[in-house]
This record gives C-alpha cells, structure tokens and sequence, in this order.
DNA sequence: TAGTAGGAACCAG
DNA sequence: CTGGTTCCTACTA
C-alpha cells in the first residue's frame, strides 16, 4: 500500500527469510515492494532475504524455498558464483564450490531451530532424497549434482 | 579421510 | 502427508 511504510529506515531489523515472511504477514503488499528492505552482510557476503522469497502465483502465499528452490536461486544469482555454480545449465549439471557457505547459507534461509548445526553431510542427504523422487540424478562425482529436469 | 548412495527413524509445519 | 533432518552402513578415491 504505502511504499513509505516499507522504507528501510522504519522496517525492523529484517536480516533472514523468516523475518521477512513475518513482516510480510503482517503488512499486506506484493513484490514490488520487496526491493525496499535492503540487504545485511553475513560473512563477507551480502544476504538480501527478497532473493529467498517464492511467489508461485499471486494466489499462493508467498514462502521460504525448498531445497531444490534454493539451489536453483543460488546457481542463478551470479553474485554467489563462488558458492556454486552450472557446469551444464542445459544438463542441470552444477557444482558446489563453497559446501561451508552454502550450508550457512541454507540454514539462514531455512531458518531452523537449529537442534543440531547443519553440515555438509546432512545437507547433501537432502539432495540425494530428490534420486528416489526423481527430481535429480546421482552423478557419483564430488560436489556434483543434477537435476532431472531443467524446467 | 572425506566424499557418494541410500535405508530407516524421526519431526515440524 | 510432505519435505526434509538425523543417524548410520557400505563403498570408493
């Protein structure tokens, strides 16, 4: 409604996805109002959560990604090239460059409560759950993944 | 030693 | 029930 509502001088401290969503929960707007947020430097690396939201439809409530969202969000933002990136876009080959920083980087758009942190271990079982559904292949190769499909 | 694949139990939403 | 998360075994470089 009013983009001075959503200036960054009079937003709360907005510095991950869960935040965001909660802020958007409770002031109503569409997504060109997300740019006004800014963005927070996590580790030398500049964290803007609008580049985690998905918006399906206007329909559908906007949401924090799912991991195979987040890998495709993550190989398509060239500022995170270091972290990782396509080897065969058409194939939907990718690597990870960086496993550390994206892991940090999945817990940050993820938001858990974290019991446990996450490591490369867990998080890669993540991936391989997506062989049996059929959403990616095994590449059997270190850092390696692809997708099923490229849609 | 550190990665890969995948079974199984578990759990928050 | 979904979409992972936690834990673990087996295999390979």
């Amino acid at each position: 409604m009013d983009s001075t509502t959503f200036s960054p001088s009079t937003t709360p401290e907005i510095d991950s996805v869960e935040a965001l969503l909660d802020f958007i929960d409770s002031h109503p707007m569409g997504p060109e109002n997300w740019i006004d947020f800014g963005a927070v430097d996590i580790e030398e690396t500049l964290f803007d959560p609008t580049e985690w939201l998905i918006h399906p439809d206007p329909n559908e409530k906007v949401r924090a990604p799912k991991l195979y969202e987040f890998l495709v969000l993550l190989l398509n933002n060239e500022r995170y090239s270091a972290y990782a990136s396509w080897i065969d876009k058409e194939e939907g080959v990718f690597e990870i460059h960086n496993p550390a920083q994206v892991v940090k980087l999945w817990e940050k758009v993820k938001s858990r409560k974290a019991k446990q942190k996450m490591n490369f271990d867990t998080f890669s079982r993540g991936i391989r759950m997506y062989y049996a559904k059929g959403d990616m292949i095994p590449t059997y190769t270190r850092y390696t993944y692809r997708f099923a499909s490229t849609k």
